[in-house]
DNA sequence: TTAATGTTCCATCAAATGATGGAAACATTG
DNA sequence: CAATGTTTCCATCATTTGATGGAACATTAA
């Protein structure tokens, strides 16, 4: 039998798919507390009480949101997984990098909602602690860090958290860091991607790394 | 003529000074939307009423956290930057480390402040970008990756956010992640620190680093 | 003491918010 | 068409939340 999730997905331009979507971003955007159901419902154009016949309370929608999400980044895993089979640590890392910034840098909201999942202590219970565990895990052996899902170890796992965290944050803070740097929009994404090799590629294969220079983008 | 905020940490028993230090640490915990005025009340022992008398509206007492919370920063910066001074640059980077990951483990509730005004988009306009923008530029100097705090590059500057954000990742999400490296609150730090060494070292000083050996600590 | 000033609490308000019941509109099926 | 199930909206509730006025109390200066 389909889930709820997956019979929304199925028809996208149901109201409780579009709900879903609206959630996903306004909930990223100004997080669990941030967010009215007033607002969701606005966004879509519906009544409010529309969106809880769909999705019942709050609480609810929000976890129905964070299953989705990582249904997303699961996929994206997958990809990452089968571009990297075969190549040297330094692409696989390359390839990791420039996938998931390409990712989140389309759907920022997932970096938002996993950041907020992160550090904001909310009152709901929504488990996001076994996926993320997961998703180190499944980097740490596609960068060839550990064989074995259940044996990595707590080094491994705090490096690829180190990488993973960051770019979780310049994408979420694109719009606090850009401005920073001083780059437009369309160097962001190449200058993060530039730092992220120069910083964690010498580390992990114990060279010199390209020297931030694979990349060039167009910087001013 | 003395700010409030100076008045306030003159006598840390007044009320005033009470509802501040409430304050930092209920909006580090729950963000700003999710922390109510009465929160704070409570938990200072007080009635509402008396908060609104001594700071105004609400996000005027969020304000004053925030200024409160730079001017701390600010400190340790210029204990980094004395302690740093006249070392190699590997040294450097280990003494920055060292110091900001101390500071920020004893009062996680900045970490957590930090990275909310980073991501979460609020309406309320707390300025955090001149003052962030400014530590980045402080640390890059400090680093000797700059020598004019106004000509700092955009590589440059991403390099130490990407060092900045990745201990206050690892600080504000300690109860999320520390779980997921299955490590004891004391080995913890060590193991943070040591990545950020193994991770960051290597690529700003061209070679293969301490190799992850400089802080044992007490892992299992 | 008296007046002025500073501080605290009680009672209360208006708006916002999460949530629901019930009627109407719509679609599907026999 | 009639019956049935689904979806949508209006009206409304109870609570929470930010905020204020006013009385009481404390402190200080004249």
């Amino acid at each position: 039998m389909p889930s709820p999730l997956e019979k929304a997905r199925k028809n996208p331009d149901s109201n409780k798919a579009r709900i879903l979507t609206a959630a996903r971003r306004l909930f990223g955007e100004y997080g669990f507390q941030g967010t009215t159901t007033r607002m969701i419902a606005k966004a879509v154009g519906i009544d409010i009480s529309t969106l809880y016949y769909h999705w019942g309370e709050k609480a609810d929608l929000y976890e129905a949101v964070i299953i989705d999400l990582n249904e997303g980044i699961e996929t994206q895993f997958k990809i990452i997984e089968r571009q990297a089979r075969g190549r040297s640590l330094a692409d696989r890392l390359g390839i990791a990098i420039d996938v998931m910034c390409d990712y989140l840098h389309e759907t920022p909201e997932v970096s938002n909602l996993l950041l907020l999942g992160y550090f904001s202590k909310s009152k709901n219970e929504v488990s996001l602690d076994e996926k993320v565990a997961g998703h180190i895990a499944n980097i740490a052996i596609a960068m060839g860090l550990a064989t074995d899902k259940q044996h990595v170890t707590p080094q491994a796992k705090a490096r690829i958290m180190t990488l993973w965290n960051s770019v979780l944050n310049f994408i979420s803070g694109e719009s606090f860091f850009r401005p920073i740097l001083g780059v437009d929009k369309t160097a962001y994404l190449d200058v993060v991607k530039e730092t992220l090799k120069f910083l964690l590629i010498p580390a992990f294969t114990g060279g010199a790394g390209d020297g931030g220079s694979t990349t060039p983008g167009n910087r001013k």
